[in-house]
DNA sequence: ACAATAGGTAGGAAAAATCCTACCGGTCAA
DNA sequence: TTGACCGGTAGGATTTTTCCTACCTATTGT
């Protein structure tokens, strides 16, 4: 497993919309994804195992078919990341905020 | 401005870094980001433009100096993006809660 | 005006990403 | 068991990304 990070997994556009399909229609296997996209299905198959290798996905066999599902886990971690910025944005808007009215409001 | 994606910006950790940096030092000119990293300078110059172009950055000119500052809001489109993932999460995390202790807490 | 400094642009090499067709193995149904 | 189906892997072409050195422009101080 050549371990991926989120953003590289995230930097395709296929790949997001993979996401947003598991995450609203559940579990699908890749013939099913495969007809949602304008690409051959062995291509298809590569952005599903880099995400398999990001974490963002976990493949179960049933039968002769292999079902896709969403995992979230490195979403979280995103999450993780973003949150020193959503502080640094509110402080900025805080400041602003005690900009334009001149006393403190917490 | 060839209007880069958040995603595509993010995928490099370069980039990452030097948003990390004006994030938590304030403006940088470019020689002092520059001395940050173990690449030359002309490479800096065109992350920083691609983070430009992605709305990530904004510069200043100030005297023969150019201040690059951190600018959040394409982060914000991004937190935009995982909240529908945020759902997601929480809703099975609620489904585990209402699975293992069989009374509903809310 | 001239040298020094800050930093962007040009051109190109090397590596990585993206996509394809051809092929292979496993599962199911007749 | 044999054929159809599901889906992964191999090999390779093309495009994009990343990085470099060389060079150019603009500002500042002398």
């Amino acid at each position: 497993m050549p371990d991926v990070d989120v953003f590289t997994a995230l930097a395709n556009p296929a790949r997001r919309e993979v996401l947003r399909l598991l995450r609203d229609g559940g579990p699908h296997p890749v013939a099913e994804l495969a007809r949602r996209f304008d690409m051959s299905r062995p291509s298809l198959s590569e952005h599903l195992r880099l995400l398999k290798d990001a974490g963002l996905v976990t493949e179960r066999r049933a039968g002769r078919q292999r079902l896709y599902s969403l995992r979230t886990e490195p979403l979280r971690e995103l999450a993780g990341w973003l949150a020193p910025y959503e502080r640094f944005w509110q402080d900025r808007l805080h400041d602003l905020a005690n900009f334009l009215e001149t006393d403190d409001d917490d």
